[in-house]
DNA sequence: CATACTAAACGAATGCCATTCGTTTTACGT
DNA sequence: ACGTAAAACGAATGGCATTCGTTTAGTATG
């Protein structure tokens, strides 16, 4: 086979390609996704440099959905809803996750939501040498949630040895993973905003 | 070559020398494995049952070193030192966790600090029903934590469009990157737990 | 309009990895 | 003393990521 008249492969149906692979199968090969798109193996490499590039597209494309909220005066509701767009982003492919933690990287939307968390908590009345202590938490607050969804640390049922505190606990209405993760999000997340704020009250009291 | 007087290997040294390997380099194959323990790949099958039981035996090793806290009275220094011993025994081994981020287990170890946890916070005072979304905050945060460790989510050097808080931020005196990850996770730590104090003043509160 | 160049597919080949199997020799229990 | 199991090895298998040379079809240049 030759060159088609129109190509069968772009940047973009890679990309798009090898998320839906791991969105549905977890499993992320050039083979694989070399199938799934109709093609050789080999053809890939004209458009992309290799798997890592494969990874970080789609990482690109998770970010796509982050919808960074206007900085207003609202230090905590803008805070609040910076970090569940960033969890919600990944949330929504769970199985991406762990490709994602394999090694650093800095992506412009990262660094676009760390500009914006920087800002508004100086603003907020933050010492800049809390500032980014402050940003870290938050991070890997998220950050850990999102693993949450993807690997939850503990299976969460009932059985081993839990005593009775962790049986009571466990004896909740059952949920959806999904939806337990959402719950239990929204929860951290208020109460980690709940201690920053406190935070913030001791700062300013001692000024 | 046949069977020698004295065995070369054993579980316990390959256990140890893979999250060596891990420790020094990051890599973890097989193949490297066997020239550091002075074998063939072949005859590490003799001893555990391939790759995927020697990445759990490192995570037992890194368990190890956790020392639960005893239950004592006061909850907040409880959960705040089970949060420690849990987060460092990840950060003593920073390139291990994406390893262990790779797919969901529950290790003993993990198993008998939720336990604790459950017990301590449910003796302070929270709901059954919360209790399990506060452990998975605290879990969340603490993974996550670990990960920062091992993967800045951010390279933490000004550049790129750092606006002016967060190069002001990131004008604090330069550190080591475990010593910036340790700092971060106690702000972090305290920020949470003050979060869950707060909240637990509010159910007090409301009965 | 012819010609050269590039794009985009392919197949074959390389090298690495995890794992399995059969073989060998040695240690240990009966 | 003898049989069985342990523990090393080497060879072989199959999967993966990646590279390279080949083919043909578009595209730009003169």
């Amino acid at each position: 086979m030759a060159r088609p008249l129109t190509p069968l492969l772009s940047v973009d149906r890679i990309a798009k390609g090898a998320l839906e692979l791991v969105d549905h199968s977890g499993e992320f090969t050039i083979p694989a996704l070399a199938a799934k798109l109709g093609v050789r193996p080999s053809s890939l490499y004209n458009h992309v440099s290799g798997r890592t590039e494969i990874v970080e597209l789609m990482r690109g494309l998770a970010s796509d959905h982050i919808r960074l909220p206007h900085h207003d005066s609202d230090w905590y509701a803008t805070i609040s809803e910076t970090c569940r767009q960033y969890r919600n982003s990944y949330a929504r492919h769970p199985r991406l996750i762990p490709l994602l933690t394999a090694y650093p990287v800095s992506h412009p939307a990262t660094t676009r939501m760390y500009n914006l968390l920087a800002d508004v908590l100086t603003e907020a009345g933050f010492d800049p040498a809390e500032v980014l202590k402050a940003i870290t938490t938050l991070d890997s607050f998220v950050l850990g949630s999102a693993l949450d969804v993807a690997a939850p640390e503990v299976v969460w049922t009932p059985g081993d040895h839990a005593e009775p505190a962790l049986a009571a606990a466990l004896a909740t209405p059952p949920q959806g993973t999904q939806q337990r993760a959402d719950e239990a999000f929204e929860y951290g997340l208020q109460i980690v905003m709940n201690g920053l704020a406190q935070q913030l009250a001791a700062i300013e009291r001692s000024r």
